[in-house]
DNA sequence: GTCTATAGTTAGATAGAC
DNA sequence: GTCTATCTAACTATAGAC
């Protein structure tokens, strides 16, 4: 019997194996999510995914089960980071302020985590068919409590009376614009792509043409 | 030899042939349309297209060589529709009735033409492998010379001070959306499709903000 | 836990009768 | 131009030695 078999048992790994594990799915998932963001689920190879993450095929299928599982477990990622980075926005902020910091904290995960950002995209244009269920309870859930504040905000006086819905899915859509069309922006602008300083003044047109959109001054 | 084949040689193919040929071409273009936007590229089934066109697999080998070809000349078939609906915006109009009209038919496009739309995305999502003639061509001239127009209008003190191209890609995205982001959008709010009046409602919230955003009175 | 070899299956593409 | 049968290549997944 292995030490891992041994282990699993008596339900501690050493920490040596724990710690190669580790290394693996964070190898295989780093690819994985590459190769699904450059072919889409259909697309992508576990070979190729293999080779990017320096293993052979078999070990992908050693740490998970199947290409769908895979698959999801990639999504799980994107969802949990998206969950931790996004809890800005509460109804005592300064309405301009918050809404500056929510486009431009968004517009920068669509630079850092672009790749992240297209496969959400592909998996919600193909009707979400694994994501349902978050998009139907935690996205919901931030979704309505983040209109309550809006409206708050419009009880207030203190932001126009916009549809707090369209006002969030703009943002997204524009911010997230960014990552799922970068190509097309470096096509037209003749350049291989975006630097930094590109998303930067993006964002602040955004914050520039939204705020006053909604009635408040420019932060 | 068949008619077919004699009318090929000396140039004219009768008329039924051409009927058919035509008719089938429609229909597979169809189904392929809707597989492609279901599945993507590497998802799609040939065997699936052909089922929802009602022809068996060898036809559709038949008008288009291979799958590569056949999502070609759906590319060409988006890219057609886009360039003859959009020719809108010139430097004598006014500036709020040009922009609104814009967002309302892009918004419209969003609605009535979801598949290809969200087949675009994917496309330029995967780094526009088959479209990169396209947007450095047509594409990049007609977003010149409407940015071009923006300016003008900036020039005579018509339009605030923002980045041509950053409002051009603002109305593209918000818009785009409600075609990319529909299965979302109807989670969120508990329903199975979208109607009609959501999209008109969104266009509305549009107008208003980026219109006033841009210090324009409202159309 | 790693890796080679291969099983098993699917799907794109074609041959050839009609 | 249509359709059935089939070829062939590619790919997911697994068996089994180490």
């Amino acid at each position: 019997m292995s030490a891992a078999a041994r282990a699993t048992r008596t339900g501690a790994a050493p920490v040596r194996e724990r710690r190669v594990r580790a290394r693996n799915e964070r190898r295989i998932l780093k690819a994985a999510e590459e190769e699904f963001d450059r072919y889409g689920f259909g697309g992508a190879r576990m070979q190729r995914i293999a080779d990017r993450a320096g293993l052979p095929k078999a070990n992908i299928h050693y740490y998970y089960r199947n290409k769908q599982a895979l698959y999801n477990a990639v999504l799980a990622d994107i969802v949990a980071i998206w969950n931790a980075a996004f809890d800005l926005i509460s109804p005592d902020d300064d309405p301009a302020e918050a809404l500056a910091a929510y486009i431009r904290t968004k517009m920068e995960y669509s630079r850092t985590h672009a790749a992240a950002a297209r496969i959400f995209t592909g998996e919600i244009m193909r009707g979400a068919p694994n994501l349902g269920e978050y998009l139907r309870g935690d996205l919901r859930t931030w979704v309505a409590e983040r209109a309550a504040v809006i409206r708050r905000w419009q009880g207030a006086g203190r932001i126009d009376q916009v549809d707090p819905h369209h006002l969030i899915f703009l943002i997204w859509s524009a911010t997230q614009h960014w990552a799922d069309y970068a190509a097309q922006i470096a096509a037209l602008s003749n350049r291989k792509s975006l630097a930094r300083a590109d998303y930067d003044a993006a964002a602040e047109s955004l914050v520039r043409i939204i705020l006053k959109g909604c009635g408040l001054a420019p932060r």
